[in-house]
RNA sequence: GUGGGUGUAGCUCAGUUUGGUAGAGCCCCUGGUUGUGGCCCAGGACGUCGUGGGUUCAAGUCCCAUCACUCACCCCA
């Protein structure tokens, strides 16, 4: 037997309504905020990633699914789709007709990472990003976008994390102070951190290790060094979403993954999946359109974790199951015969309608009617064809009754409005 | 990449200690009811015991390897 690959999954029709609710929910959302749908290849020259989150990252680094393009070129697999959106709005220079471009996309990327509850190899995202906006009302406008979402799919449990990372101007004055802090301390931090303090200080404020975090107790924080600009910038930020009523808490030890956040990080929280617990997380990357060659414009978004909300949503409440109205009984070769020809009018009228072609015992077809909850079963047999007139059981209070074949279409159809099946 | 747990029927799991010809419940199929589902009763189908090797007269059981699932670390959505 040929399995799927390690750390990939299938989602199968029981979930599938609820994933299409999520989206259906998300795009309708969006787009009242003025967003319009991007579509972007999953596969990108390998450098595009390098530059953009990188090079130092463990993204990049180590789970990256990164192959010969031809003999010259390495292409990747998407391991996040902001970059993506990015190369796009500078190549095909969005910012020429309109500086200011809200965009949502949805779809699948890639990392190899070791699975776990909530972590795939192949994992499923919708990204929001804007482009040419520098003012803090959108940060807190994201935001509050996000927590309106969540509302919606009736998802509680959360928390709004929040920092500030700072700028080119301030972040470097920090990470000395953060390095000779650190160097102190280097006795009483875990191996992992020791080793992150050379290479990526910011991250051992995210260590969870105890030990860690009671050491870098009174380390310093990124708010007390912020510049005059990403201060007053954070702190509007803060106010806008009290104005709309958002609860956050400021997470000093707030660490974005991706080299290319400034300012505003941002994740949200669920205390329901164990350890994979971020079900989305963006920030603000005012340098990363100009870093990847396009004009100076500032940007910020977000990603929400489609596999983990999607988990999240049916825990509340399993996805509901797509149940015929009508299940079609024929009994005999001639009956079959003119109940396909129905069975094809009810569904091209809108009525969910299965036919069992089998040629069972009417026990056995009633009983598979019963089992796929059907609501009604429509009985055709010889005598019922004789007769002009057919049998239509309603399968929860065993009501029968009989239809006349001419215009049979439309009586099913008001009969199914009495039970309130929408046609 | 590192560590723990688990792989036996479609599903949930016994059986492994102490090697001796694979079990239960649910599900599925047929009948009891000539053309009426769920409940009940009777009967039936379904397994290369994750895979490959080894030890043995004999392996689901012991040994080695390997794969997968799962949880956690790392990191992130």
């Amino acid at each position: 037997m040929i399995q799927l690959i390690r750390g990939f999954k299938d989602i199968l029709p029981d979930e599938t309504e609820t994933w299409r609710h999520i989206e259906d929910t998300a795009i309708a959302l969006f787009q009242s905020f003025g967003f319009k749908e991007i579509r972007l290849p999953i596969v990108e020259k390998a450098e595009l990633f390098q530059r953009s989150i990188g090079e130092l990252t463990d993204i990049v680094e180590k789970e990256m699914y990164t192959f010969a393009g031809s003999k010259e070129e390495l292409i990747t697999l998407r391991p996040e789709a902001t970059a993506s959106v990015v190369r796009s709005y500078i190549q095909q220079k969005l910012y020429a007709k309109e500086p200011i471009q809200k965009l949502y996309t949805i779809g699948p990327m890639f990392r190899r990472e070791r699975p776990q509850k909530g972590r795939y190899r192949q994992f499923y995202q919708i990204n929001a990003e804007v482009f040419g906006i520098a003012s803090p009302y959108i940060d807190a406008q994201l935001i509050f976008m996000l927590w309106t979402f969540f509302e919606r799919l009736k998802i509680s449990g959360l928390t709004v994390q929040l920092n500030s990372l700072g700028c080119p101007a301030c972040r470097p004055t920090f990470k000395a102070a953060l390095s000779s802090f650190l160097a102190s301390k280097t006795e009483s931090l875990c191996k992992d951190c020791v080793r992150r303090q050379d290479k990526n200080p910011l991250r051992v404020l995210d260590c969870k290790v105890p030990s860690c975090q009671e050491a870098i107790g009174d380390a310093p924080s990124m708010t007390d060094y912020l510049c005059e600009d990403c201060a007053g910038h954070f702190n509007s930020v803060q106010s806008a979403l009290k104005q709309q009523g958002i609860p956050f808490e400021l997470t000093p030890r707030l660490v974005r993954g991706l080299d290319y956040y400034t300012r505003t990080a941002f994740e949200i929280q669920t205390n329901a999946l164990g350890a994979q617990n971020a079900i989305a997380g963006g920030g603000r990357y005012d340098m990363l359109v100009k870093m990847l060659d396009g004009p100076e414009q500032p940007a910020i978004g977000f990603a929400i974790g489609l596999d983990r909300l999607a988990a999240l949503v049916m825990q509340g409440h399993p996805q509901e199951e797509l149940a015929p109205d009508i299940f079609i009984a024929a009994l005999g070769e001639e009956s079959r015969e003119k109940t396909f020809e129905w069975s094809c009018a009810l569904s091209v009228e809108g009525i969910r309608t299965e036919i069992d072609f089998s040629g069972k015992s009417l026990k056995a077809l009633m009983k598979r009617a019963n089992r796929i909850n059907a609501a009604n079963v429509l009985i055709v047999g010889t005598q019922e064809i004789e007769d002009s007139a057919i049998v239509l059981r309603n399968m929860v209070t065993k009501e029968q009754v009989t239809v006349p074949i001419e215009g049979m279409v439309n009586y099913i159809k008001k009969y199914l409005t009495t039970q309130n099946r929408v046609v």
